[in-house]
Order: C-alpha cells, then structure tokens, then sequence
DNA sequence: AATGAATGAGACTTCATTCAT
DNA sequence: AATGAATGAAGTCTCATTCAT
C-alpha cells in the first residue's frame, strides 16, 4: 500500500507540479491584465478552466499564488542577467550587453517584467507581505550595482569620463532603459513601426555610450 | 421667490463648486495612495469629512471622479506644458524647456501625473469607459507632437542632425524623460540622495542633446 | 449643518442602538439554537429581519456579535448575584439565597446562561478571543469566591462543619446547583413535571444544608 | 476464485474492520476536540492516517461516523453500568455503586461521555438525525429507571424515606452526580487538586445518602 | 442638501462529498 | 481498496450604490 502509494505519488506529483503551472500560467495574464485588486481567483479559475476552489488545492490564497509569481519573476530577471556573458567585454560593450539583456527580459517575459515593476504602484497599494517587496528591493539595488560595478571599471581604465559619480552615470544609464520600455509599453513605439531593440541599439544607447566616453 | 431662488442659486452654486472641490482632492490622494479599486467611496468620504452619499449628489459614481481626475489631471498638464514660454529660443533650447515642464509637472502634481501614468496599469485594470483612455492617448500623441515639431525645426535650421527619422530622436528624448522620472517615483534617486531636475539638467539632457547635435 | 447633524445624531444614535439590540436579541437566539460554529450570519440577519450586509455596520464580525453577547451574559450574572440581599441572614440562608440567584439567573436568562456554560465545550471548540475566556474563568473562581467566603463564614461562627476544607463543601454546593441545571436543561425535570426551584428549594437544598450544617 | 475469494474475504473482513476502528479512533479525538461543526473530515483522515475519501468507503458521511461514535457512546455506557454488580447489595449501597460507575464512565471514556451529554448543546445545533437524539433519550430515561428502581426497592424496605416522590430523590441523586462532572469538566477540581472520585465518594455521597436515609 | 442606514452583488475561502485513476 | 484531485455549495465579509429621513 505504501508502495502503490509512492509509485503513485512520482506521477502524480508530476501533474500535482502541472496543475500548479497551469494555474500560474492563467494567473499570470489576470494578473497583468486586471492588476492584483481587479483580478478575481474565479478569473483565474476560468482561464485555467478548473473550479475556484482548487486554486486552494496549490496555494494558500490569492496573496499565495501572487507571490510565487513574483518569487518566479524574480529568478527569471536575476538567470536573464547571470546568463549575460560579459567576459572579454570591454566597459562600454558590457554595459551595452546589460541593457540589452534586460530590454530581452522585458520583450520575453512581459508579464514577470510587469509584476516587478509593480513594486511602488502595485505592491504598497495592495496589502501584500513587505516581505516580497523588500525582496524586490533588493532585487533593483543588486541590479544597479552589477550596472554601477561595470562603470566603476570603465571609470578606472579611463573609458569611461568620470565628471559626475559613477552612481549618476548608472542611473542614467538604467533610466534610458526604462523609458524606452516604458514608451513601448504604451504603444508609441508600435505606433510608428519602431522596433524596441533596434531603436535601443542604433539609437539610445550610442547617444549615452557617447556621452559618457572619455574623449 | 424665484429671485430669492436665483440668489441663493447663485451663492449655493459656488458652494456645491466648493464641495465638488474638497471631495475631488481628497479623492486624488485616495486614488493615488490606495489605487482605483483599493479606494473606497468611504476613504474618500471620511477624507473629505462628509457623508458617502453626499458625493453621489455631485458625481454619478466612483468611475465619475475618477473620470473628473483624469480631466483635470489632462488640463493641468497641457496647461503646464503649453504655459512654457518656447519663444526665442533655439531648437534645443526648446527641447531643454519642454523637458523640463514636463518634470515640473511631475513634481507639482504627482498625483495627477501618476492618473495619466496609470493609462495602461492602471485603466486597463479598471473597468473604466474607454473614452477615457481615448483621450489620454490623444493627449500623449499630441505632446509628442510639440516634441516632434521642435526636432523637426531644429533638423531643418541644422542645429539637429537628421541621422534617424525625427519621431527616432523625438522619442528617444522623451524616453529619456520617462525614464528618470520612473526612477525617481521608485525611489532610488533619494536613496543616492540625487535631485531629478539637476540630474536631468547637468547628466542626462547634456548627453541626450550633446547626442543629437549636429557637429 | 454640524448642528443638524447634532441633532439627527441624538435620534439616530437612539435608532443605532435599538438596532443594535434587536441584532444582539436575534443573535443570542440563533447562537443559543445553533451554537457558535452552526448559527451563520444569514441565520441572524433572517431572525432580524434586516440584510446580513447590515450587522456588519453594527459589529466587527461574527466574533463581535458574540463577544459581545457574552459580554452582557457576564454583566446581567454579575448583576443578578451582586443584586443579591444577602445582609442579616446567616451563613446557611446565605447560601440558600446565593443558590437560588444562581438558579433565578438561569430561569430568566437561558441564553446568556448557556453562553456561560459553553466555556470549555464552546470556546476551546470556536476560534475565539482568549480574552472572552479569560473574563469567563475569572468570572467563574469569583462566583466561587463568593461562595467560599460564606462557607468559611458559616464555619467561624460554629453553624457549618469543618469536615473538609471550605473548598470542599463549595464545590459540592455548587455542583448541586450544576447539576440540577443541567437536568432541567435537558428536560427530565418537565417530564415529570417537576419545578426547578421547588426542586432545589425542598429536596436538594435541604439535603446539602443539612449535610453540611454543625450538629 | 470462489474461496480463495472467501478467503481473502475473511481476512479483508477483519483489515475493513480494523480501518473502520481506525477512522472511529481518529474521529472521536476529534471530535471531542474541535466539536462537531468545527472538525474536518480532512481532519480525522489526517489522524488515522489515510486520506479523506477513504472514510467514504466506510460511513456514508460525516454525520454517519458521529453517528456511530454515539451509538459506541451507548454501548459502552450500557455496558459499563449493566456490568456494576448490585447483587447483596443495599439499596443505599446500590446508589453509591451506580453513581460509582457512572463517573467511572466519565473518566475512562471522557469522548463517549461527552457525545452523550452533548444531546441538547450539541445535537440540536447540528443537523444531525431525529433518531440518535431519540436514542440518547431513550438511553437515559432507561437509565434513572435503574436508578429509581433501586429508589424504590429502598423506600419499600424502609431504608430510604419517602418525603418526596421516588423519582424526585433519584434526580436529585443522578444531578449531584452530574454537577461533580459538570465542575470536574471546567477543571475547577484540578484547580484545587481534588480528585472527583474521592470528592463524591467521602463529601458529596455522604451528605446525599444521609439525606435520604430514613432515620 | 445631507446623512448614514440599508441592500445586494460579489469577493475570498472552506469543506463535505464525488470521482478518475 | 485507496488516493487525493476536483467540485459546488455555502460562509464571512466588503463595498458601490440607493433611499428614507
């Protein structure tokens, strides 16, 4: 009995693992789409096509399954950005190399793109568990220091000019990426047939990567 | 009688003026602190320090303040930004003014900046009347229009070169702009105790414009 | 305005409370019926004849209903014991008076008295606030107290014995009065159409005090 | 196939069997603990050990197992008295005996005690079958009349006086023992280390039987 | 005009029970 | 027989909106 039961558990845990996927597949786009408060675990339930209440089956509650999205958006940004190989990079290629990673995040994974940038708007709103957003936090200041990390070394072997702090140099750096994704988030880009990436590279970025060469 | 009537029509005018006011600020800070659908018609009432009833005598429902918000929030910002005095200045000094009101009115007026923000995070959400959002997205093409004139006067005098199309450069200026005011909202340029305008004025707009000079 | 109100004020507050009241009179009988985990919220509201949205503009929760039934229930034993003459009479009519108050109290008010009795069964069972369980016990080693004090009278002034300690003959006084309560409560005592007081007043009294009395 | 059908059948007889005790086991803490409403079948599956579903192969429902452990409830209390050996005894000495057995009863099988007092507090609130209740009734009228033959026999053989009606003295009996397991039950026993039995034995029987004796 | 009591729809959540495996 | 996934009804509670006063 306890055997049947083990060997039953091996499949079963399979599709235990598959129904929670499919869950947080459908709560992923009621999330994005509907925001925490507008989105409804019958929503939810609907789009993955299976009753309310078994939503309770996978998750604690609706904060539940919310978190362990954002848990996932999490390691998603955190792999995209460790994948990046930098190596053999000059300063100014791998900041290159890093916006451009995170424009990929941003373009692949829309919807974990969304959840974190919720953090002001939608998590403090929300009565969600300071845990996550202090997870998220630390996410973003982890983030800047990879960023702030490279132009510390441009700064040092003289690519990089140093009037102003490297912090500032950083942050303009990160802004210029999140306007760009805000702008297309919003439409405009599509509205004039521009393309994300391209626009990134052929024409943001060397106007930055310009103005912060040492000349 | 009717002239009594017209009398006190008159005074009770400015009063239900008056009223319609208090209950409308105190809903902007509601909205903006608690979202659309985490406010309460009674947040927003106890706010105001008036009854829940009493504000549907003055708006047909919850989406009708919020709707009133918007409004104002549009009017404001075309007003702040049509108040710039744009006259005599060169292309890219126009481009620094423009820029510039824009932030200000993100700073004089975070709550409605963040209601015109919101157009897609927050009205898709909502069950908000798309008419609403119809007018946001006229507003935004319309600003970027202004841009869009001044980067086309400046390719024609020659101060701007004409790598790109303008709507390119337009964009990736206002980009730009998004973006440090995304970061700000986020918090970080507190954290490294930054202000946004000198940030923008002495890191970004020089090497954004420095970027698009004609050399 | 503010003066309108005051006045309206004095009135509703007279309405909020007869409302109050005729929530709390539904509720004490729909809880003594049903116990606390099988009478709903919808139960209440029927017996009020009001929507169950409404109990929650007069209390917290269902727990608040309860609480503060059992809030009452203490106040109205209290009062009932405390109303209790017992000046000029000896230890023994002392403690004849204090058994039938008890029993007066459960004769007059069953619901609170049930709601006293539940304790153990009803309160470690429900998800209740320590707090309420906490005044019960302390409420209950008061009574107790009250009791004792009058036994260890008797047994000073030479007319109680002292086999046992004080304690002892406490307890079993007060047990007398328990369990004849509980008898009655399960309607042996109408099937033999037998009157609780006339009961404890002629049989069981007699027999306890004169078990205890000094010979 | 027949007998070795036979066969496993007999021994499956017994596993069915033991399961069932299994899931009465688990039940009956449960019960006890959480009450009626408040216990789970999740809850007693996860006590025995085996999953909620399982129970259905061997009670119709939830109420069929309460159902069960209250008809155990009467047997053993059927048992545990019809087992007292009243045979030369005096009727006085036949009293002490039952009442003896009674709260015997009470601490060897406090879940089954329980269950059937709960007859009134518990049962009318749960929805429970028309037929148990009828049942515990049954049971107990069956169970003064044991004691109020004994009664009886002792007014006819002069060792109990008849003031009062034979029945008026074994309620009062039945309800001294009541009240002592009523105060044992809140734990006001323990409070001042006394041990039930003794407290009925040497202090509250005494006095009973004293006053019912015929002097 | 103004209040706040009242309602009803709907949200989250639990759980007895059924059912596919 | 045994599992635990799945469902649906029901419960508590919230809140936009209406309505009597």
């Amino acid at each position: 009995m306890r055997q049947v039961s083990a060997v039953l558990t091996k499949r079963q845990e399979a599709e235990r693992q598959e129904r929670r996927e499919r869950i947080l597949t459908a709560a992923r786009k009621v999330f994005l789409k509907k925001g925490y408060l507008g989105a409804t675990i019958r929503d939810i339930a609907l789009k993955a096509e299976l009753s309310p209440g078994l939503i309770y089956h996978y998750f604690d509650s609706k904060d539940g399954v919310y978190g362990q999205i954002c848990e996932e958006a999490f390691q998603i940004l955190l792999q995209t950005i460790s994948k990046t190989d930098l190596s053999d990079l000059s300063p100014l290629a791998k900041l290159e190399a890093l916006g451009k990673s995170y424009i990929n995040f941003y373009i692949d994974y829309p919807e974990y793109f969304e959840i974190i940038s919720f953090k002001e708007m939608g998590f403090k709103q929300v009565g969600l568990s300071g845990e996550i957003k202090e997870r998220l936090n630390h996410l973003s200041v982890q983030s800047l220091s990879v960023l702030n990390d490279v132009v510390m070394e441009g700064v040092q072997n003289g690519t990089i000019q140093n009037a102003g702090s490297p912090w500032e140099i950083s942050i303009s750096l990160w802004s210029s990426i999140e306007g760009i994704i805000f702008i297309h988030k919003r439409g405009y880009l599509e509205m004039f047939n521009l393309d994300i990436m391209k626009l990134f590279e052929h024409q943001i970025l060397p106007i930055i990567l310009d103005g912060i060469r040492k000349k």
